[in-house]
DNA sequence: CTCTCGATTAGCT
DNA sequence: GCTAATCGAGAGA
């Protein structure tokens, strides 16, 4: 399944400006091989988390934890933790080793393996089925077993089918629930793409 | 060890 | 609009 378009290799992770991945990212394909199956989705809002010195990223005044550890690699792995002890949060770490860098995939649409999302999403109307950084991890299948994986392998990758949104259908915002990080919560590092 | 709180969601008022 | 759910990371003693 998949591999219609092209896998993102390492070098598609590298760039070292936050906002610039971000933007990138979307339009990209998020494809996962789960033990129940195959699922995939175009990848329509990201948020930005970047550097030592951002206030609202986990790796803030670099600091490095067992969690943290991640955001360090090089870029091209998963980063997928436990928020409010319920919902995984998928983010693809980028730019280069030892600089903290990641992005948030906060939402995408579900483009094959529609009877397994709609499995997975029992009872959710499938505008729903991915709309939010929780729920993109419950219908894709993405757990806490993603967490340091490699990108470009077999299990989950992001592919590159030739999508790239138009800049007027791009909105920048702040970042969502990031309240605590003062002046950092209002730089519009969120990325949504309404499609016209 | 204990305590606080979170890059959210679903369900209800 | 409000809030319970649910637990581990991180900080401090």
């Amino acid at each position: 399944m998949g591999n219609r378009g092209k896998k993102l290799l390492r070098e598609d992770y590298a760039d070292p400006r936050p906002t610039r991945v971000a933007r990138y990212f979307l339009g990209k394909f998020v494809c996962v091989e789960a033990p129940d199956g195959y699922a995939e989705g175009m990848i329509t809002e990201t948020e930005a988390y970047g550097g030592p010195q951002d206030a609202a990223s986990h790796a803030f005044g670099n600091r490095r934890t067992a969690r943290t550890e991640i955001m360090f690699a090089p870029g091209g792995v998963a980063y997928v933790y436990l928020c409010y002890g319920l919902h995984r949060l998928f983010n693809i770490v980028t730019g280069p080793e030892d600089i903290p860098q990641a992005v948030l995939v906060r939402a995408v649409r579900i483009t094959a393996g529609q009877e397994l999302v709609r499995r997975r999403r029992r009872g959710v109307a499938e505008k729903d089925w991915a709309s939010g950084p929780g729920r993109v991890c419950a219908a894709l299948g993405i757990g806490m077993n993603h967490n340091g994986h490699d990108l470009s392998g077999e299990t989950i990758w992001i592919e590159d089918r030739g999508v790239v949104p138009p800049n007027r259908e791009v909105k920048r915002t702040p970042r969502i629930g990031v309240d605590y990080a003062g002046a950092w919560a209002l730089k519009p590092w969120r990325f949504v793409w309404e499609e016209e």
